[in-house]
RNA sequence: GCCGCUGUGGUGGAAUAGGCAGACACAAGGGACUUAAAAUCCCUCGGAGUAACAUCCGUACCGGUUCAAGUCCGGUCAGCGGCACCA
């Protein structure tokens, strides 16, 4: 026979053509078929193009997707570009291109890379954010936000990227950095826009309990969203009458307080100047505040600073002892109420700064030496009044709750760690925020008729040097008039922020054309939820957050036909550089899957990075290694040449192939794609020691090998006389055919292994330990059998001395 | 500081639910083929030990439970990730 070569790049274009040519991938609306949503994070198309990382995060699915449609699926796999945003634009600015022009071409060139690979994506349905056809919806949704009192303006402090010169939400500044460049964020009053996510804090937090997450992501988010349990207590200021609220986590140890803090920002100081002797010191510990980055306000957690105030003294509702009040930056404004009773005796913060201003301490929880640090476990109660002799916290806050209840001077309250969405850019590459500013009316929306709301197209599109929008300068943009009373007014002129697009993305998938409504209910019906989602770890505090916040708006409205967006979601592991370092450009460990392609082919890549590890943990890629997935491939394309015939599995490899699909079958549905790899090369390793392999066994080999290398598969399918794998159907296995007939076991003496005996496969009990004893009889000789250990399949464990 | 995860050969990693540690690969060494190289094929490959077996040790460290522990429990150390003065 003559011996035809592997020739991938020929293989793999001839397959990728067909697949276009045939909408092989098209998924259908409204098939009778069951559905199934596969959902990948669409990507940023920056312009340093695709690493493998992307290939990795997208293969896990794909093969997923591959695996369903052979199991008769109707599955939607789409793709798309989240493309407005800060990177683009900076691009743009650096290079002179206009940044619709840079997005264009990186799309092209993201385009290109993923077809390249051959993922079976459904290309009719690609989206583009900054499609006007498109962004037009996500208007329409901020819309009808705004309509639902979720849209706010509030004039507060802001983190600042004093670089990229934009407001950031606070889930794009985590750790005090710029998201984007990384850059320290600088606190600012500003004016700005914000989403009322809190408003959801508590269902983000209940859906939790109905989706299939990764525990961690489950546990991130619940850290993120930050919900405590507590009470606001009033406390009140003597000179003045002034109620002084606070929030506390531990109403039971108000007996405990022997001063209050503020933070410094509070209002009350304003608000009582004439009032306050000492207010030029005060003025000036605010100024330090202020300059102080966050970093330091963060690294400086050991030395407590602060202020006393002179002239306002509070009083404890509970005991009405008069305690002074402080100002400390170690009390924010952004969290609860910015006022808190302090508790040296119980509170390790409070401690410190009780022992540095002298202030008394009190215990109300026996079990500590206060006398050398604060004590926050549990205890009997004292010094409390009714509340002594009490040794449970939960029964002491309760009972602390009945109190403040009876006294009207507090109640039970919840607080979240989360706060509401910063929701703007003073940016070009947005979409515009659809609201105009009437001198008469205020805030009035854009009608929906006139959606979308257009990005101008400008030349200049630099940011201002006064954190204003480069819209601002565009007069024609911003002179309108007002869509209430018709007079004249003035358009706003932010951008929304990067998360906006994709908040929503995964709801337009199912019906992208559609130019009356988002998608259409029937579409959404059939499609949602999405059934798989997988991503990267770094979106879970974000985009995970909020685009379950607006999913779930959406169902409120009854918009959307189920309450959570993703029944289910995983996470890959990144990929590192040959150097075990994070890929990234200034690094110079960024691997191009184009050169992979080029020379290996895309599915070695493929298989590659699927086999270089456990999917969901990160791994260091290796050229070296992935010679051995090459050498794969390389033996699957020389089966040809063993090809004998048979319509049934050979009995030598029966039990091996009902083996090896089972564990396919199993692996892919739990991620495990290594394994799954690797039982398949096992499976050739056999099939190459045999010397033949069958055609029953080959079709069924390329079946499940198909959604890792769909090329190489579809080519030997196909050139052998098989048909068309695509339309072929999922191999089946027997489990009762998955047992060899005869199975080694272990013979142990004491835990040590002494023999090794094959045995029927269904040998009972007696039989077992009857044949592990014969197999050991001469060292077993005059002792005495203390125990007798059968595990049929696995061992047998004789005790003895 | 708090929360979570992870520690297995020279390397990436396997090991169902407590039951043969190191599957599958990579690298390395040896051999075959070749004028040579590449490719391919065969052998060895945790450590000590032996001519070869035997035997002993070995899953970060210390201890425990068990006939049996990489796996369970208690403690320690190291690394990674998230949050971070959250009242």
């Amino acid at each position: 026979m003559e011996e035809k070569k592997y020739d991938f790049a020929a293989i793999e274009q001839k397959w990728q053509k067909y697949w276009d040519e045939h909408d092989t991938f098209k998924a259908e609306n409204g098939s009778t078929k069951p559905k199934f949503y596969a959902l990948v994070e669409f990507p940023y198309p920056s312009g340093a193009g695709m690493h493998v990382g992307h290939i990795k995060a997208y293969s896990g699915l794909e093969v997923v997707s591959r695996k369903r449609r052979l199991q008769g699926y109707n599955v939607l796999f789409p793709i798309g570009f989240d493309a407005y945003g800060l990177p683009t634009e900076n691009t743009a600015i650096k290079t002179g291109v206009h940044p619709r022009q840079v997005t264009d071409n990186n799309i092209k060139k993201f385009t290109s890379q993923l077809k390249r690979v051959g993922f079976s994506f459904d290309w009719s349905r690609v989206i583009d954010t900054t499609d006007e056809n498109y962004y037009k919806w996500t208007q329409w949704i901020f819309l009808k936000m705004f309509e639902n009192g979720l849209v706010f303006r509030d004039k507060t402090l802001v983190n600042y990227c004093p670089s990229c010169k934009v407001v950031l939400s606070n889930e794009d500044s985590q750790g005090g950095h710029c998201d984007v460049c990384h850059s320290e964020i600088v606190q600012k009053t500003k004016e700005v826009w914000y989403l009322r996510i809190t408003e959801y804090a508590d269902k983000l937090l209940q859906g939790l309990e109905e989706v299939d997450y990764l525990p961690n992501v489950k546990l991130q988010q619940q850290n993120w969203i930050g919900k405590s349990t507590g009470a606001f207590v009033n406390f009140t200021v003597k000179e003045n009458g002034e109620k002084l609220r606070i929030y506390t986590t531990r109403p039971d140890t108000l007996y405990g307080v022997t001063f209050m803090v503020i933070a410094p920002e509070h209002p009350i100081i304003d608000k009582y100047r004439d009032s306050i002797a000492n207010i030029d010191a005060l003025d000036a510990y605010k100024a330090e505040c202020a300059k102080k980055s966050e970093f330091e306000r963060t690294q400086l957690v050991k030395d407590k600073t602060g202020v006393k105030i002179d002239g306002l003294t509070a009083i404890n509702p509970i005991t009405n002892k008069e305690i002074p009040i402080y100002i400390s930056d170690y009390v924010m404004m952004g969290y609860g109420t910015g006022a808190i009773m302090a508790v040296p005796a119980h509170d390790t913060r409070d401690y410190e700064f009780a022992k540095k201003f002298g202030i008394d301490i009190i215990e109300v929880i026996k079990g500590g030496d206060i006398s050398k640090e604060a004590y926050t476990g549990d205890g009997e109660m004292v010094n409390s009044g009714e509340l002594n002799g009490i040794t449970n916290k939960k029964d002491a806050i309760e009972k602390m709750l009945t109190v403040l209840d009876r006294l009207g001077c507090g109640e039970k309250g919840v607080q979240y760690k989360m706060k509401d969405w910063a929701f703007n850019r003073q940016r070009y590459w947005g979409e515009p925020i659809p609201i105009v500013h009437c001198p008469h009316c205020g805030m009035v929306a854009v009608p929906y008729e006139e959606l979308p709301l257009k990005l101008p197209p400008v030349q200049d599109f630099k940011p201002g040097s006064d954190g204003e929008s480069p819209l601002a300068r565009i007069d024609e943009f911003v002179n309108c008039t007002c869509p209430k009373c018709g007079q004249s007014a003035k358009r706003e002129t932010d951008t929304m922020p990067q998360w906006a697009g994709s908040s929503w993305y995964f709801l337009r998938y199912c019906d992208p054309n559609n130019d009356s409504a988002f998608a259409s209910e029937e579409a959404l019906k059939y499609w949602m939820p999405v059934d798989w989602y997988n991503g990267g770890m770094e979106h879970v505090t974000r985009h995970m957050i909020y685009s379950r916040f607006w999913h779930k708006f959406l169902y409120d409205l009854g918009l959307v036909p189920t309450s959570e967006p993703y029944a289910k979601r995983t996470a890959q592991g990144l990929i590192l550089g040959p150097d075990g370092e994070k890929m990234s450009k200034s690094r110079g460990n960024v691997v191009d899957p184009n050169d992979v392609v080029d020379v290996y082919g895309a599915d070695v890549l493929r298989v590659y990075v699927l086999f270089m590890g456990d999917y969901e943990q990160a791994a260091p890629w290796s050229e070296s290694s992935m010679k051995g997935c090459k050498r794969f491939l390389d033996r699957v394309w020389n089966l040809q040449n063993i090809l004998v015939d048979g319509d049934e599995y050979s009995d030598e490899l029966k039990t091996l192939m009902h083996k090896t699909i089972k564990k396919v079958s199993e692996d892919i549905e739990a991620m495990k794609f290594n394994t799954a790899i690797a039982a398949m090369m096992s499976l050739i390793n056999e099939i190459t020691a045999n010397g033949k392999i069958n055609k029953a066994e080959l079709k069924a080999f390329l079946t499940i090998l198909n959604p890792f290398a769909p090329h190489i598969t579809e080519e030997m399918y196909n050139s052998l006389g098989f048909g068309i794998l695509n339309e072929q159907s999922w191999v089946e296995y027997d489990e009762a055919l998955c047992v060899d007939s005869t199975v080694e076991i272990v013979v142990q003496l004491c835990g040590k292994i002494k023999a090794r005996i094959n045995v029927p496969a269904n040998a009972g009990k007696d039989e077992l330990l009857t044949l592990a004893k014969e197999s050991i009889a001469d060292i077993l000789q005059g002792k005495t059998i203390r125990k007798e250990i059968v595990v049929p399949g696995k061992l047998v464990n004789i005790v003895a001395n």
